[in-house]
DNA sequence: AAACTGACTGTTA
DNA sequence: GTAACAGCCAGTT
């Protein structure tokens, strides 16, 4: 059933919304559970473009590399915001997915 | 409506 | 193991 708010944008929302404290996933596997498999890229379109004041819980999604895609200030904020939450995090922004990924 | 953009990824070298 | 390339496609102009 499709509802009348329904968009690749409004789905992503959704699935970033469902990732559980403490974990990670990348803009793949969202891409994937979007109903777009080759739409990654779209996920950070989607992020990148998050309405100021958003409760997502957008910093809990990293590329297939378990690597933050963002750089400078960004990337710092990225890494504090993982780290409160228990997720190790290196100086350069590296994950270990084996360890902190999301499996639905 | 058409063109441009890029918080990605799989493939190839 | 790393690096470069090209395809990808929703959102923005």
């Amino acid at each position: 059933m499709t509802a009348p708010h329904d968009s690749f944008q409004h789905r992503v929302y959704q699935i970033v919304a469902a990732i559980p404290f403490g974990r990670v996933t990348t803009y793949g596997e969202i891409a994937h559970l979007a109903g777009s498999p080759r739409a990654a890229r779209q996920v950070g379109g989607v992020l990148k473009r998050l309405p100021a004041g958003s409760k997502l819980p957008w910093y809990r999604v990293v590329n297939r590399n378990g690597a933050i895609s963002l750089a400078g200030d960004d990337l710092n904020r990225q890494r504090q915001a993982l780290m409160v939450e228990g997720v190790e995090v290196s100086a350069d922004g590296i994950i270990d997915l084996h360890r902190f990924r999301w499996q639905p």
